[in-house]
RNA sequence: GAUCCCAUCGUCUAGCCUGGUCAGGACACAAGGUUUUCAUCCUUGCAACACGGGUUCAAAUCCCGUUGGGAUCGCCA
């Protein structure tokens, strides 16, 4: 008899609904939808210190919003609850009693400034970085002394026991296909319990996903030097590991290639939403993503049509032996293509609903703060999506005559300002919070760049929001972000230096 | 730096497991056509097996190495 399918989404509410869970979170529910199983939304929110309700809520508006609905979950309810991890608390310290019971984890006396002066010492050493080994001082205190410890409240950390003899530690990828596998020596004694008494993922997750029932864990590439732990922890505790399945992560799209990231580009559902873009259109671009549908075998009217499909479409023909490990890079060409096919669909009423809808959004997105500036604006010739497009466009078309406003000896020159401007804006970018904040920094680096007021200020406008005609420039700046900014700046001088006199 | 992962057009990918087709499709781009401009739409074009060894009659496909890229090394997940 097989056991029910079970798969889950476990995403830590921090900050704004990311893109990337979405994408994993489809495979998860594509696969447990076409095994006729179940889908489960697992809220972990164990770090105390980042974790907010608004932004669990968004997750559950966001995934809703993409019709990636779940089975179980904190919000409604299951057999295998709570599902929120800060309500499991219980739970952890019972397990984790059975494993300092057995030995299979300890206490860990030492202090952050401790692990801190260890990681220099090993550093230096060019040791391999991490508590274990020789270095695993608290691992062998004996009873006596713990008791010591213990008695004098010192605060504690718990940390699993990787054994200690000569080995090797693998798991099967079904992505991969493969067995991943490294030696035990080099895996470290993973702190599982924290001294505020909340466990961390790999303590958290183990635990909720073998007393949840979950069959397939599906997650991202970056968890694979992890897994070793999380295979040990379950065996630790004698209990049967999921299946694992390691996504390729999705990819900023410039030659860097590395994992995509709002420094870079936008990563939040919300403005995905708030820009425009449809929710078949983003299920279908993310499907599109490490996976194909196309086969040589199918007829010209089914190749012709298979890169197009609806979440539903994807779940019938799910297929996960043809997930690919590649990281895939994010297009936003395609997504726009096919955002547009989608719209081009639409009837007139439901055309017009979805500019209702986005409209709406976006004023929920942005809230007064964005009217605020927007409405001293308004002409009936330019509405709020001509003077907030800046925000929602993944790369601007920049135009010479915009430019040429700022005054510049020629190009050439206006390129080496952003460039100049750009490297005093990467080194002071955490201090800058506020509108005002901009705008003081900016007058304060005017004179380093070797520009003029106007001219910093026009190229910086024609840089941030693609033309010389826009909103208030700091506050197109805050309400960008100034990591993007940052690339902004790179494009526009990059513009600029293409330029011919 | 150490470890692990990855590698087909600019991008997403099919083909790889089970060696033998002009390496196929989509997006982007370019050209032409339709159209009241633009866009849509149609046609055509451009464009890839990272490199080097091996195995084989035959390698994108199997093996090894090199290079390149990425991820991880937190009391974050």
């Amino acid at each position: 008899m097989s056991e029910e399918v079970r798969c889950r989404i476990a995403p830590s509410p921090t900050g704004e609904p990311h893109v990337g869970t979405a994408y994993i979170a489809l495979f998860n529910l594509c696969y447990a939808r076409k095994y006729k199983g179940k889908f489960i939304l697992r809220i972990e929110d164990t770090d105390q210190s980042r974790s907010t309700r608004e932004s669990e809520e968004s997750i559950y508006q966001s995934l809703s919003w993409l019709g990636l609905n779940w089975d179980e979950g904190p919000d409604i309810g299951g057999p295998f609850g709570p599902y929120r991890q800060s309500e499991r608390l219980s739970i952890y310290h019972e397990q984790i009693k059975k494993l300092l019971d057995s030995g299979r984890a300890y206490r860990c006396f030492c202090t952050p400034q401790e692990l801190d002066t260890l990681r220099k010492y090993q550093e230096q050493n060019k040791r391999p970085p991490g508590y274990f080994g020789k270095d695993s001082k608290c691992r062998h205190l004996n009873e006596t002394q713990i008791k010591e410890r213990l008695d004098a409240k010192i605060p504690h950390v718990i940390r699993m026991a990787v054994p200690m003899e000569e080995g090797k530690i693998s798991f099967y990828d079904h992505i991969r296909k493969e067995e991943i596998t490294r030696r035990l020596n080099e895996v470290d004694d993973q702190i599982i319990l924290k001294s505020d008494g909340f466990p961390t993922y790999h303590l958290a997750s183990v635990v909720d996903d073998h007393l949840m029932k979950i069959t397939h864990v599906i997650r991202g590439e970056e968890w694979i030097n992890s897994t070793y732990k999380h295979v040990l922890l379950y065996s630790a505790f004698g209990w049967e590991p999921p299946k694992f399945f390691h996504l390729g992560l999705l990819r900023n799209p410039d030659s860097n290639r590395t994992k995509i990231s709002k420094r870079k580009n936008p990563v939040s559902l919300r403005w995905f939403r708030a820009a425009g873009y449809l929710p078949q259109a983003l299920i279908n671009f993310l499907g599109l993503m490490g996976y194909s549908r196309y086969r040589d075998d199918m007829s010209d009217e089914e190749k012709k049509s298979c890169e197009i499909f609806s979440l539903q479409t994807m779940i019938n023909d799910f297929n996960e032996t043809r997930i690919s490990p590649t990281g895939p890079a994010f297009d936003f060409a395609k997504l726009e293509d096919l955002n547009f096919s989608y719209l081009s669909q639409f009837t007139d009423d439901g055309f017009y609903q979805y500019l209702n809808d986005r409209q709406t959004y976006l004023k929920t997105y942005f809230g007064a703060y964005n009217r605020l500036f927007i409405e001293r604006y308004l002409r009936p010739e330019k509405d709020v999506s001509f003077w907030s497009s800046f925000l929602f466009k993944h790369a601007l078309q920049y135009k010479r005559d915009d430019f040429e406003k700022a005054e510049c000896d020629n190009a050439k020159q206006g390129a080496e300002i952003l460039k100049k401007f750009k490297k005093l804006l990467s080194r002071e970018i955490e201090t800058l919070h506020s509108a005002d904040e901009i705008k003081d920094f900016i007058n304060k680096v005017c004179g380093e760049t070797g520009a003029t007021s106007k001219q910093l200020h026009m190229l910086l406008r024609v840089a941030v929001t693609g033309s010389s005609e826009s909103l208030p420039l700091y506050q197109s700046m805050a309400l960008l972000g100034l990591y993007r900014c940052l690339v902004r700046c790179d494009e526009a001088a990059s513009f600029l230096g293409s330029i011919r006199e």
